[in-house]
RNA sequence: GGUCGAUUAGCUCAGUUGGUUAGAGCGCACGGUUCACAUCCGUGAGGUCGUAGGUUCGAGUCCUACAUCGACCA
């Protein structure tokens, strides 16, 4: 079997096959009767529309690393997998390719619209979830859930309802962001501000009765100026003290408006004087609202202007308007100035069109009795950031938290279960759980429905609990819920990081995840953000094709920083993936060459074994014990760059490059059957845990070659189920860990001096060693036998050089190493070489003196700290008299 | 305008609570057909840790200011 391994590993033969397996073995089926205790993870649904980009790629490995790692620790690990219907931004898609035949929604209607939307969903709508599957993603799919479904629709309504009971969901005509495009009302975080390049144009509205005195208010944008019905200056300020009360005429119109006085008002920004538009703008809304003022709307739906206009702006789109008014005014005499302006315009976060404030009869969530508790979930630490950092933001955001717009002048999503009584004289408004057959109040059969829908994140804040059966009390939720961990981007922090919160405090009475964990973004080699339009993408897929999926996952979670953006060259993917390409193959074949090298024979325990362990078993169990301390810290700090990083430093830096070297001689019984046989338990059983250690990272390779194991000390079918590796203290043993650095000091540096002196690779060398008698009879045995081994010696002699020619070097350990190298060694290089490391030694050993002798150090320092500087002194001044002596013997010599 | 983050080798990044002779991968140079791997092995070069101050016995690490880049919020 082993030897029928090729000797590279190929993804493409293995991954699919292998998952296939897992799935259908029911692996990532979460038990709700197992008495294991649970840990859960809800996937960031993504849109229903979406293909798999390297974002996901990122989030998605990160989630599978944690759900496969909690597993294998034998806790029962669900994660929850589905689908968001994503409102606007799958009915675009769906509008995009009705205009494609020159259609539109409305030359179909709505019910047929829907079910458009429907076809297309049914039929593309799994895609994304297939792609998850080839990067190895080990969601419950059995479980599969999607924000439309009946169970989560029926959710949505009771929320709706119980909101709406508690008096926290309202109706009311209020601004709103508007997206003139997708012709729907938006929330707050929907409108991205955009810093833009805009101009300030100082406008002169003459003053009514007076002989050519006028006002000049600034704005960004002058065609609102047709909706203005008053000016408002500050009541303090001097210079329109007199101006209040009194009208101006508002040019192009024909309409006087008055000057009011408001606090609201800045005095500094612009002129002072402010064109009040209440339709058109928040805060002039809430200043019109306070002084009595009336609302004239002047823009249609899609941002063209309306009929309240002077008739030669009518039907033009607003940005026409904006010349044109401004063109006016210049005729006019009337424009006073035009700036450049700097300023954030907010943008559709969908289909980014200008977003229009726009005067309109929405619904709303009262946010803040909702607010309050997700504020106190965080500041208590029940639920924590990581990084940190982001603590603050979601406090700051929930302080000042303002009202949800809910409502979307959409087709596609959970219809607002509103119904208006049109009977006459009965203006009843039913909010229901069931759709309702008659008015509650007179009876009549005239309902109806409101037209609107809610915004998708009005059913995704219910994700942790709607996927779970909620409103049921289903066995899953008991068990379930709360979840643990929460892994997404921050950009959706507040669209449903917090409303989650709030939402599973509210409905659930319980927090919905413990841990938030927030990663960076995939941009490119130049920091831009991975999109489309600029072509800098990176394809998963094309990855996994390439490179398999191991590769990907290695090279995003190692390369991703705790709280660092992850920098990928798009234009170079053979070394921007080279790290787990590299990494896989190197599992690949020191797994292969293992399983060679044990062959058939059946492979003893390590218990049994134990008695003739030698130097090298003990150092690497030693060594593989502190690596599983070191992956499990670095994985509960969500530092998973940490762990994959140290996984792979003890795998290839320590397993195969020294212990795989050190281990040749004894698996081809050069040193007897005993030896042999504790090599090959010591080999299985360090493969064995190494690979349990990498499978979160790494799972298809490390099943492929576990599966192969001669011998494996879990009895789990599959090494997604097999116990997580745990520190073994007896294994620990720092005198066999000091012993073989000294030894792979000494094998280092005869090699560089093979390599700095030209000897070729083959031929064997005798060495002199001297030096400490522990340090030398540490090298006693084993070790003795591996130097002559990885460094080709042919004799090894103890004792001083006593004036030979050749080169020498002093080690860290204080270890003086000798070779005999007449007739090959330069001379005059070699002195050079010492007198650069006595250099070496002299810089660093002026520093520490300096320190020792300042006595403010010693006295305030930790003694420890003290003492460490003092054997560091003692030890360089030893290396430093070593290469000295041998430095003056070789010119004495001469 | 406010808040936060980043700035360490040519590139991408580690560097826990201040105390090592500052590390890794990629790239680069040199040498390698030893029966796991050239997607490899060995060796090496390369850093006044953004700038200027400060705190401290001691600063890549803490504080202040500045510069550059970035994110979020107004």
């Amino acid at each position: 079997m082993a030897d029928a391994l090729p000797p590279q590993y190929s993804p493409a033969e293995t991954e699919e096959a292998l998952y296939r397996w897992w799935w259908e073995q029911g692996f990532f089926h979460a038990d709700p009767t197992s008495a294991r205790e649970p840990y859960t993870i809800v996937i960031p649904p993504p849109n229903v529309t979406a293909i798999l980009h390297i974002g996901h790629g990122l989030n998605n490995t990160i989630q599978d690393v944690l759900i496969r790692w909690r597993r294998m620790q034998g806790r029962e690990a669900l994660w929850m997998p589905g689908t968001d219907h994503a409102g606007i931004a799958t009915q675009n898609v769906v509008e995009r390719r009705l205009a494609q035949n020159g259609k539109t929604r409305f030359d179909l209607g709505r019910e047929p619209f829907v079910a458009e939307v429907w076809d297309y969903v049914n039929a593309t709508g799994a895609t994304i979830l297939d792609q998850l599957r080839s990067i190895g993603c080990s969601c419950d799919w059995d479980r599969t859930r999607f924000t439309l479904d009946e169970g989560l629709s029926s959710a949505v309504r009771e929320v709706f309802v119980r909101l709406y009971e508690k008096g926290l969901i309202y109706r009311g005509n209020y601004i709103i962001n508007w997206c003139p495009r997708c012709l729907t009302a938006l929330s707050d975080e929907e409108a991205e501000p955009e810093e833009t390049a805009g101009k300030l144009y100082h406008l002169r509205y003459p003053v009514a009765d007076t002989d050519g005195a006028h006002v000049v208010v600034a704005t960004t944008r002058p065609e609102t100026m047709l909706g203005d019905v008053a000016v408002a200056v500050h009541p303090e300020d001097e210079r329109y003290r007199e101006l209040i009360g009194k009208q101006v005429e508002l040019p192009l119109t024909g309409r006087r408006i008055p000057i009011v006085a408001d606090d609201f008002v800045d005095p500094a920004f612009g002129t002072g004087a402010v064109k009040i538009t209440p339709a058109h703008d928040p805060n002039d809304f809430d200043l019109a609202r306070r002084q009595g003022l009336p609302a004239l709307s002047v823009m249609a739906a899609d941002a063209t202007m309306g009929e309240a206009v002077p008739e030669a702006f009518r039907g033009m789109d607003r940005f026409d308007a904006r010349r044109a008014v401004v063109d006016a005014f210049r005729e006019m005499g009337l424009l006073e100035k035009v700036e450049d302006h700097q300023h954030a315009v907010p943008h559709c976060y969908r289909c980014n069109t200008v977003v229009e404030p726009r005067l309109s009869e929405q619904w709303f969530v009262r946010m803040k009795p909702l607010a309050e508790p997700a504020l106190a979930a965080s500041r208590d630490g029940r639920i924590r950031f990581t990084p940190e950092r982001w603590t603050k933001v979601y406090d700051h955001w929930l302080e000042n938290i303002r009202d949800w717009c809910i409502s979307r002048q959409l087709w596609w999503g959970h219809r607002i279960p509103v119904w208006y009584c049109r009977a006459n004289g009965c203006e009843e408004t039913i909010v229901a759980r069931e759709d309702p057959a008659r008015c509650p109040k007179c009876g009549s059969a005239e309902l109806v429905q409101d037209p609107d829908v809610l915004d998708t994140w009005f059913s995704s804040w219910l994700w942790p609990f709607s996927t779970l059966g909620w409103p049921a009390r289903t066995p899953d939720l008991e068990r379930f819920y709360p979840t643990h961990t929460l892994v997404t981007a921050p950009e959706i922090l507040f669209f449903w990081v917090a409303r989650m919160i709030m939402s599973g405090i509210e409905f659930m009475g319980e927090i919905p995840f413990s841990d938030v964990y927030l990663h960076g973004t995939v941009r490119d080699h130049l920091g831009r953000k991975m999109s489309k339009s600029l072509g800098n993408g990176i394809d998963p897929l094309e990855v996994v094709q390439t490179f398999g999926a191991d590769a990907l996952r290695y090279t995003l979670v190692s390369g991703m920083g705790v709280g660092t953006d992850l920098l990928l060259n798009y234009e170079d993917l053979e070394s921007t993936f080279a790290p787990g390409r590299n990494f896989a193959n190197k599992l690949w074949n020191a797994g292969r060459f293992a399983l060679m090298n044990v062959g058939d024979d059946a492979v003893q325990s390590l218990e049994e074994v134990q008695g003739s362990l030698e130097f090298s078993d003990r150092w690497i169990l030693s060594r593989l014990s502190r690596a599983s301390t070191e992956v499990t810290v670095a994985m509960e700090r969500f530092r998973l760059n940490e762990a994959a990083l140290a996984g792979y430093g003890f795998f290839w830096g320590e397993f195969a490059d020294w212990y795989l070297e050190m281990a040749k001689p004894r698996l081809r019984g050069e040193a007897g059957e005993e030896s042999r046989a504790a090599a090959r338990a010591t080999l299985v059983t360090v493969l064995d845990h190494t690979l349990r250690l990498l499978h979160p990272v790494m799972p298809f390779i490390t099943e492929t070659v576990w599966q192969r194991l001669p011998r494996r000390t879990d009895p789990s079918p599959t090494i997604m189920t097999a116990r997580w590796p745990e520190p073994v203290a007896a294994w620990e043993d720092d005198a066999v860990e000091t012993r073989a650095a000294v030894l792979q000091e000494l094998v280092a540096a005869i090699r560089n001096l093979r390599a700095e002196y030209g000897i070729q690779p083959g031929q064997r060398l005798g060495i002199r060693i001297a030096g400490d008698a522990a340090l030398v009879d540490g090298l006693a045995g084993e070790p003795e036998r591996i130097l002559r081994d990885l460094a080709r010696l042919e004799e090894l002699t103890h004792g001083g050089a006593e004036g030979a020619i050749g080169a020498s070097a002093v080690l860290r350990s204080g270890l003086e190493l000798f070779i005999p190298l007449e007739g090959v060694i330069d001379l005059d290089r070699e002195r050079a070489r010492l007198r650069e490391e006595i250099k070496r030694a002299d810089h660093i050993l002026e520093s520490a003196r300096a320190r020792l002798s300042n006595e403010k150090f010693t006295s305030r320092a930790p003694e420890e700290v003290v003492q460490k500087e003092r054997e560091k002194v003692l030890s360089l001044e030893g290396q430093r008299d070593k290469l000295a002596r041998t430095l003056a013997a070789l010119e004495g010599g001469e």
